[in-house]
DNA sequence: CCAAAAGTGTTTCACGTACACCCATGC
DNA sequence: GCATGGGTGTACGTGAAACACTTTTGG
């Protein structure tokens, strides 16, 4: 499944079924595993060809395995989760669905099969690697202001951060470069842009360096 | 796969294959899932025909789909780690298999498949859970020495922990409940043993309480 | 009486937390 | 000039880390 961070909201993509069982409903996007290729390979191809989305955050999350999962047959999902940002791709409907839209995700209509404990899962993964893996930047877009990192950080955690303090960690943790950038186009003072210093982070974890917020 | 902790070290199950492929070499035990049980049973069940060990902790770890990791067939294979104690519990070998041993987890003979990734993996698994969860009473007798927990921590985290800070940091917790039993024929003072409160545990974690060492 | 591990407090320092005002910009 | 969010520093308290000696018991 595929998360992404619109201006607001945390949301989830779902897609409209458009057959039997479950006909109208709306699910998590998915498919089957070929012989030919790994599962990491199966998770990413599907995403693309459902959602068009490439070279995004992609971790294998869990696998369920209950006996009616499917009416039909018996059916064994390894699921995974995406993060992606709603500004920086493009996120087209696939053409085997009905329709694709994104759900707030305390806005989810019935899902189909145990699709919502599957999300249900996925929801809680995400809320506790965030505090302790700098996932959350694949949600935002390359270059974001400190306010947007925090709001994020709030949608997921669901509480709400002191500015001041939030600020001085994560600046303290020395994994953001600051750009020379300055925000466009809002009607109040440009907030200044940073960017997520990755190779530095990495070089910092091999020291022993732990992100925790 | 199975872990288990003797009064040193903490160790994992591995049993010798008796046929091709890698006749000989050691592997984790496993097997098939059949259509009428769901995952957590088939590895139960598993658990249960290869080692005898019945209601100890068990939990979903990754699920391997490499292309070639069996030889002979595309196989996905939906790994499980269990915690016991090799004391209250006795381990007896496969009737399939040729031999089970506890291995060292630093003196590891080569192994079957990719089954040193899988290990690795819930080694990790383990190494990152054990800190924010008391899953380590799972490898310990029920009731136990803070100095007994204390290795066990130490073998696990792989660093030596300052003795008051310890005992002052988890009987602070309050999930510790002290027993009037004292150890027995050691040659020297006897420590007094301790159990693990799950209930109030449980208890603590509904009020926000979060456990971490 | 010796060896071996049990048990116990205090000080120091770093970090988390709480908190309020001025600044820059667009309309 | 006013509304809106951007940006900044300090004081306090809690909790982590460092550290050494006395007690109990069996052999």
């Amino acid at each position: 499944m595929v998360f992404g961070l619109d201006d607001a909201d945390l949301k989830v993509m779902l897609i409209q079924r458009a057959g039997a069982p479950f006909e109208g409903r709306w699910a998590l996007p998915g498919g089957f595993v070929r012989p030919d290729e790994t599962l990491d390979e199966a998770a990413r191809r599907e995403l693309d060809e459902e959602t068009g989305l490439k070279r995004v955050f992609l971790e294998q999350l869990y696998t369920f395995g209950a006996i009616k999962r499917d009416p039909r047959e018996r059916v064994i999902s390894v699921a995974y989760y995406a993060l992606c940002n709603l500004r920086d791709h493009k996120v087209q409907a696939a053409t085997d669905a009905s329709a694709a839209a994104w759900f707030d995700l305390h806005k989810l209509p019935a899902l189909a099969f145990d699709h919502d404990e599957i999300l249900k899962t996925a929801v809680e993964r995400l809320r506790g690697k965030v505090r302790y893996v700098p996932i959350g930047f694949e949600l935002l877009p390359r270059k974001f202001t400190l306010t947007q990192l925090q709001r994020l950080y709030e949608k997921i955690l669901d509480r709400q951060l002191d500015k001041r303090n939030f600020r001085k960690k994560v600046l303290a943790m020395g994994i953001l470069e600051e750009t020379d950038e300055m925000q466009q186009g809002v009607a109040h003072r440009a907030a200044r842009l940073y960017r997520f210093d990755e190779p530095s982070y990495k070089r910092m974890v091999k020291q022993g360096f732990n992100f925790e917020l």
